[in-house]
DNA sequence: CCCGTATAATTGTTTGGACAACTATTGTCT
DNA sequence: AGACAATAGTTGTCCAAACAATTATACGGG
């Protein structure tokens, strides 16, 4: 007499089922990342750069604080002080420290960083067809709520990824 | 009277369902990471170095050539040699290059390099069980489904991970 | 009002990742 | 056989990511 499984084993190559999800995680990760690198160094900006030109074009007009800004990002950002820099370098961005807190720094985009997001709308959502065009719609729902089940108790309870 | 929507609309801070889908899967994969990061900074190991290893591991005692080894891992890696290099230097691995064709250099996992990962493999379930755990088989199932289906258009032909 | 502490951002330093250019070896065509 | 092309790997160089340590400012208790 034979019973049914319990347990689904991981394929072969895979320790465990949880890593081989975490392994295709990864691998698709990368596979569709190479997209925007390509794309983005057109522009000589990285998709962490152009994500914070996003994050910072839907405040405008309001200006929002270094940290905070940080925060937001969707990959961590140690050194989001000389991404900032670059960023201002080019005129994307600028930074003003308000009197009355002159501990913080608030960010706004220029009209210049607006100009190159605006530039860059066709383009991006070619690169997102590419990646992706050939999922159905539900299917890409599907992915997106496994998604962000799989992240859910990693997330800090401020995030607004959650 | 009001038609069903043909189209699923992303969420608002997304333009398009794709778009929304790639920023998910790119920040699921970092919060993730972090455990992974995190675990093999102990043992002074990059998630790739230690992917490397374990696939050495897999087709031990063969040796394999040098870019074919680069062509499985699960991240690019232009930098194979100085990934190997750093692991010949440990002593985990061990290169050699035969008379019969200079060209190639075969790599093979070494002793030390089978006990580390032995090593490892406790430390490294448990991580896994941390990142995902808490989604059910059938989630972990789906998801892996989904991530394949994601990326099969942008996989090599000759890629182990079709 | 002064001191210790918390907060916000910056900087120093190291390391890995990316790309292109380069060397060495082998295979092929005539 | 000789020249040219293809293959396999390495190296130079640059830049972004990570971490910790540091500066500057504000806040709160005595």
């Amino acid at each position: 007499m034979v019973s049914a499984p319990r347990q689904t084993r991981p394929s072969r190559r895979f320790d465990s089922l949880e890593q081989e999800a975490f392994l295709n995680l990864w691998r698709t990760y990368d596979r569709l990342r190479a997209f925007e690198d390509e794309l983005f160094a057109r522009f000589d900006l990285t998709p962490q750069q152009y994500n914070a030109l996003r994050l910072l074009k839907g405040e405008h007009p309001t200006k929002i604080h270094t940290l905070d800004l940080a925060s937001r990002l969707v990959s961590r950002a140690p050194d989001i002080t000389r991404l900032l820099d670059k960023l201002e370098q080019r005129g994307l961005i600028e930074r003003d420290r308000p009197a009355k807190n002159r501990r913080v720094v608030r960010i706004g985009i220029t009209v210049v960083g607006r100009a190159l997001l605006e530039e860059l709308n066709e383009p991006i959502l070619e690169c997102h067809t590419g990646q992706l065009g050939h999922l159905t719609q539900q299917q890409l729902r599907d992915l997106i709520a496994l998604l962000k089940a799989a992240r859910l108790p990693h997330e800090p309870s401020e995030s607004i990824w959650k």
